[in-house]
DNA sequence: GGGGTTTTTAG
DNA sequence: TAAAAACCC
């Protein structure tokens, strides 16, 4: 018997240890350990864990079907993990167990665990890279060292990838006639891009949102598919253009099935390569966010300290004093600081579990050098909500904002909320949307700190230009 | 990716 | 002469 233990790898295509588990021609079961206890310390949020479960209960009618059974551990700690996984193994007669490697400090550190305890009697553990579709390791500076600035490993980076074979693994159930960059039956990959539903396939979906907002996130292939295909084809051509402005829909949408990995990143690399006729796809600014994720996957294998919040520039960590501000810190968390694009963000992060990144970087902009607050609140609290929460690409995006991160933005470089309002969102339609009393201003007027206060929308609390100032005078005093 | 200031450029 | 680009913190 093979075990695969299922993580944040919920997919059948491209999933390796599945993969290699159904090679074998032994009878497969797979396992996945629900640890409630360890979710809640890394802030994991209720979104995230919703999308997960529903994934999951696809993922079991699928592997029903192909006659792989899933056992559901319910256990509370990682560490709770070596002994339950070593009970079912050998109930199970289990040869192998295989999982699919995750990077941050904790999840390398159970896994080791789980590998010594089957070891120590004789059952094999295995694990794969399949969450990146460069490894950890195989992007390295011409000294061997692991590189800390984005361009040269983004560069680096391409260069490993033309070298290797990087096309998604098919799914081992697969039929015949199913191409694996797609999942989509050949035949209908032509054309428009909707992709009839495989008959055994159910569709599932997971709504969020208030009363009068609705927000669906599907679960299934075909739906997943679908989206990755229509955003391909439709959308990324626009990327570039489009991807700043947060009441367009220039975004890919994709990661959330990219953090519990019911996409993988091969398969969007595969979906992107495949719509273009020459080599193009090598500057697609969309695979540039991509390789962002394998940036701060890799250094967090290179640089775990990360993993606890160690400064990855003590230098520039050391010289900033953050202020413990409670009031301040509600208001952010709350989107009541007065600053509509700040409040605006917010209230699309409470209400949907996701923000626009644009977004991400003001928010966080204005947590870290307007408010002064420690940037660990903010990745906390942005842990606690969103549904793509990442602990490595947000933990390096509020590094990067806070200037204390690899390659991070000077510390000088302090985002102007009303000057990025009216870049980015020129014709107010954003702050419109998640903050209604402003309908009634001239789109203009919505941008101000403290606009709408006779309509019920709070005074600006802070002056821009005086926190800005205050922030570099207590940087530069050290 | 910011902002203040200087330099270059287009009209 | 004003706007855009370049420069520096």
């Amino acid at each position: 018997m093979q075990l695969v233990w299922f993580r944040n790898d919920l997919r059948l295509i491209d999933n390796p240890a599945l993969y290699h588990a159904c090679a074998t021609g032994e009878p497969v079961t797979a396992v996945v350990c629900m640890t409630p206890g360890q979710w809640a310390e890394h802030n994991e949020s209720e979104a995230r864990i919703a999308h997960w479960h529903a994934r999951l209960d696809w993922l079991e009618t699928q592997l029903n079907q192909d006659g792989v059974e899933l056992k559901r551990l319910d256990l509370d700690r990682f560490s709770d993990c070596p002994n339950a996984l070593l009970e079912l193994a050998r109930e199970l007669s289990v040869s192998a167990l295989r999982f699919n490697y995750e990077y941050p400090l904790n999840e390398q550190k159970r896994d080791r665990a789980v590998c010594q305890a089957l070891n120590a009697v004789g059952i094999e553990a295995l694990g794969y890279h399949g969450d990146l579709v460069v490894s950890p390791g195989q992007v390295l500076t011409g000294g061997g060292t692991p590189f800390k600035v984005f361009t040269p490993f983004s560069k680096a980076w391409m260069k490993r990838l033309l070298q290797m074979d990087h096309e998604p693994l098919p799914s081992p159930f697969a039929d015949k006639a199913v191409r694996p960059e797609t999942g989509l039956p050949q035949e209908e990959v032509v054309g428009e891009f909707v992709g009839a539903r495989s008959a055994r396939e159910k569709s599932l979906s997971l709504q969020l949102g208030s009363a009068n907002k609705h927000f669906t996130y599907p679960v299934d292939d075909t739906s997943l598919l679908e989206h990755l295909n229509r955003f391909i084809h439709e959308q990324e051509p626009d990327y570039q253009r489009l991807r700043d402005f947060p009441s367009r829909h220039g975004t890919s949408g994709l990661s959330p099935a990219l953090t519990i990995g019911s996409l993988s990143a091969r398969q969007c690399l595969a979906a992107l390569k495949a719509t273009y006729q020459d080599e193009s796809w090598q500057s697609s600014t969309w695979l540039n966010e991509l390789v962002w994720r394998e940036f701060y996957r890799h250094l967090l294998v290179s640089f775990p300290g990360q993993s606890r919040y160690e400064p990855f520039r003590p230098e520039v960590a050391e010289r900033i004093s953050w202020l413990d501000n409670q009031h301040h810190l509600e208001a952010w968390k709350t989107g009541e600081t007065g600053f509509p694009i700040v409040d605006a963000a917010m209230k699309q992060l409470n209400e949907t579990g996701w923000m626009h990144n644009r977004l991400r970087m003001i928010v966080a902009s204005f947590l870290t050098k307007l408010l002064r607050i420690d940037w660990r609140e903010g990745e906390a609290y942005f842990m606690s909500k969103l549904i793509d929460g990442d602990f490595a690409s947000n933990l390096g995006g509020w590094a990067w904002s806070a200037s204390v991160g690899a390659d991070a933005a000077p510390y000088f470089r302090i985002f102007n909320p009303q000057l990025q309002s009216e870049k980015f969102d020129p014709n107010g339609e954003f702050i419109a949307e998640w903050l209604p009393e402003l309908r009634q201003l001239e789109p203009k007027e919505r941008h101000k700190p403290g606009a709408g206060q006779r309509y019920g929308r709070p005074a600006p609390i802070i002056d821009y230009k005086a926190a800005r100032k205050a922030a570099l005078d207590d940087y530069n005093r050290g």
